[in-house]
DNA sequence: CTCATATCGGACAATATCTATCTGATTTGA
DNA sequence: TCAAATCAGATAGATATTGTCCGATATGAG
């Protein structure tokens, strides 16, 4: 009943990258001021290209760049792109897991409670996150380059 | 972003007891017509114990017992009685672990979805869920035993 | 009193998942 | 031609989940 790590880097990520949503940028920009282990972000980046969030560009002016505006992106979207569409218990994806499956009394439960999460998920955009940032100096050293 | 197995079956049983309030439950009588390993039901059921969702009772006519009405246990106790306080990301708990920590821009997010979520969970009642279950013949076998 | 019946508590093993790293291949532009 | 970067996959290490086992303890029946 937890995000993985790997969701907290994701979004991490993107709310740094929301305050420069033109600039393409590589894995080290945004891996070293977040705190993020490199190559664990350089796996959390593709799954974004694959699921549209993000265009890549490989070479040497290669990198990352959003591919829409941050008020377009929700936390459920960013969640499902790295950890698949979220499903609150097994049976959800695929009932069959639930040995009592014909006549599970939690199963219509469940399901409306993941509704609401993800209708609440859905509320919540990078655009909202980033524009809470506070922009102080030293924060700000992380994310003061020359770019597009 | 998922409840345990140890929950799902936590649950089951609960739901299992619910519909004979007073009798005093064994291990066994609740773990094989549910599917749920004895042996780690019997952790699960500790937990309840200790949470005082359950009381027990020792030696040869001993076993498990709902403490209140099964109407008065929400899906939310149950959770936290087995998985501990619900908390969507580390940093819920304690705030340290994540490296950001004093201005990330996450945070409050969480803090309100965790709201919504466990107040969604606090309205449903094992008693809702009991009351759901299909009573048939076949089913019926798993609990038709003499009882108080 | 004795004994079968249960829970209690802890240690333990087997998996599975999560986190992270590494490597070689490929693409790109200077 | 070469350095910079992503891409794809294998793999290792750490952690969490799932499940088992056993000795201790308490209890009521006979
Ligand atoms: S079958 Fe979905 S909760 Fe049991
Ligand atoms: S400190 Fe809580 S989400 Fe980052």
């Amino acid at each position: 009943m937890r995000i993985s790590r790997e969701t907290d880097y994701a979004i991490r990520c993107l709310i740094f990258m929301a305050r420069r949503p033109l600039k393409v940028h590589t894995v080290m920009e945004v891996a070293r001021p977040r705190g993020i282990p490199p190559s664990f972000l350089a796996k959390i980046l593709q799954k974004f290209v694959k699921s549209g969030i993000l265009s890549s560009a490989r070479g040497v002016r290669g990198g990352f760049r959003l591919t829409r505006s941050p008020a377009d992106i929700t936390l459920l979207q960013v969640i499902e792109a790295v950890e698949g569409p979220i499903s609150l218990n097994d049976c959800m994806v695929e009932r069959e897991t639930c040995s009592l499956a014909s006549r599970c009394a939690a199963h219509s439960a469940w399901k409306e409670i993941q509704g609401v999460l993800a209708a609440k998920l859905g509320e919540y955009t990078i655009r909202m996150l980033a524009d809470q940032e506070e922009y102080t100096p030293a924060f700000e050293a992380g994310i003061a380059e020359e770019g597009p």
